[in-house]
DNA sequence: CTTCAGATCACCT
DNA sequence: GGTGATCTGAAGA
């Protein structure tokens, strides 16, 4: 088990330990959530790909130089991206969530996002929609109402694959960084790659 | 199957 | 004025 405050991590490790975490969204009563099968991690101020490079600070990303656990919302086009800050204040780097498998209130994300099964939260601005996440969301902890992320209610993943990110090019060595963490035969990816299992790619739950 | 405009805004040049 | 850690629907090959 593992403590998103902590620091005792890389931002690499809590990428990849997100993976089959519930992620949870509780607001006037009503819960949507599901189990995490990809995140990218964005390493800080030598990370040519993260907002943060080279030490960028603006109003808009403070959240980022907040301690482990704040959670960092950052809005392109029409569209929420959820991140995590995984380091020490002052340190900006963080892990953006970029899929889930639906758990809790299913019909309720298929309706906000008008598309069925995997459409609804097969990628970062789907799962925002999905889960009514906002704006009220951003620098709050992770640990908290109303969006937090219970590490305990995991899911193990049967095989994790790394590859590069999503929509990085012309980034140099960055753009081939294997950052992007993948639940390996989950139907839910933001990209489609091989064969789905027909276990999703979880290992079968211990009891 | 692939490509592309358009949504829409903080930040950069 | 141009650019994006995106997504969609429409049009073309």
């Amino acid at each position: 088990m593992f403590n998103l405050t902590n620091t005792n991590l890389s931002t690499e490790e809590v990428a990849e330990q997100l993976l089959g975490c519930l992620l949870v969204k509780e607001e006037d009563g009503i819960i949507t959530s599901g189990h995490i099968v990809e995140t990218e991690a964005y390493v800080g101020v030598t990370d040519q790909a993260s907002h943060s490079y080279n030490g960028r600070n603006t109003p808009r990303m403070k959240a980022m130089y907040a301690p482990a656990g704040t959670i960092y919302i950052y809005k392109m086009h029409t569209h929420l991206l959820l991140n995590v800050v995984t380091r020490e204040e002052g340190d900006p780097q963080a892990v953006l969530i970029r899929a889930i498998e639906p758990y809790s209130g299913v019909p309720l994300m298929e309706a906000r996002r008008k598309k069925q099964g995997a459409a609804a939260t097969s990628g970062p601005g789907k799962l925002t929609k999905a889960m009514g996440i906002s704006m009220d969301d951003h620098e709050t902890s992770i640990l908290e109402l109303s969006l937090y992320i219970d590490t305990k209610e995991k899911k193990i993943p049967h095989e994790i694959e790394r590859t590069k990110r999503i929509g990085i090019p012309n980034k140099g060595e960055w753009t081939d960084a294997l950052l992007r963490y993948t639940v390996k035969g989950n139907p839910y990816l933001s990209r489609k790659n091989g064969k789905f299992r027909v276990d999703n790619g979880w290992n079968a739950m211990l009891d």
